[in-house]
DNA sequence: AAGAAAGTGGGTAGAAGTGGGGAATTTCAT
DNA sequence: ATGAAATTCCCCACTTCTACCCACTTTCTT
């Protein structure tokens, strides 16, 4: 499971370093895809290929359905890591995430989120505004 | 299975090279034909083949189910990749896929799109805008 | 304090994408 | 049928990008 906040850089190369912690489980081939709220996700293959065969058997007959899995498929791609354990980015992933130099890598349950750290740092802030509402929230999802 | 998003150009001689990624399960012949939402489509033979087997099979007797099937096997050529992995586009097919220089093509599970690049974009941020409406798709789906 | 691990940066050979010349083939009009 | 024009195919050339290797710095561990 990822978990954990990890503040790295995008390279001139637009190359990006995964963290150390996430190599094992991630292996040395992941996929990138755009996410929500204007950041990537990161998911190892396993993860991924159920995803994949979800998407797969959507139906393509009305447009709405297609437009969805034109844009979770065409924003994937898979990316070997280096031997430093870096992926290489593609040039329109790195421009829809948002991303400059400095990212930040969020681990989450069975996937990772790379921000823009600037937007991270807001995003959280933002998200402490809500605590109570989360509490709340929570509270209802039975946890505690 | 294709994934991913890859801006190429279309020369003055009408080719088109195909991501090298996609090379290898592609084969040297492809199936290229008009598509959906003013797109091309591009098949591997394989999958044309059983494509091309079930729209045989359909039933005729609807007007709409008619102009599809027409569309599509009217449309279809095989083409074959030069020795650089270029195929060269007929004419007709640029024209109907509102195709000039800049293309984007799109890897999508079993086949690919050909897109006008300009038009890709708009398309996607169309899409985007369904965000609310897509992460409920994916809260449906099993995807967290 | 010394060594190892992690993150970052850079050089370079090879691959990928793009463009163009010229021969061979097809198409079309004469 | 024949010549002219256009198209297609096969090379080769150039530029950019990528993969692979090595190196430096910082942090953590022993």
């Amino acid at each position: 499971m990822f978990i954990g906040e990890y503040s790295h850089t995008i390279d001139p190369k637009k190359r990006l370093a995964l963290p150390s912690k996430f190599r094992g489980e991630l292996g040395n081939k992941v996929i990138v895809t755009r996410g929500l709220d204007n950041c990537l996700f990161v998911y190892p293959m396993k993860v991924w290929e159920e995803l994949a065969t979800k998407l797969g058997t959507l139906p393509v007959g009305e447009a709405g359905t297609r437009s969805f899995i034109r844009v979770m498929l065409a924003g994937a791609t898979d990316v070997e890591l280096d031997s430093q354990g870096r992926i290489l980015l593609p040039e329109y992933l790195k421009h829809d995430g948002g991303l400059k130099k400095d990212v930040t890598i969020v681990g989450l349950f069975n996937r990772l989120e790379i921000w823009d750290s600037a937007k991270w740092n807001r995003y959280k802030m933002q998200a402490e505004k809500n605590t109570g509402k989360i509490a709340e929230d929570l509270g209802k999802l039975g946890i505690y």
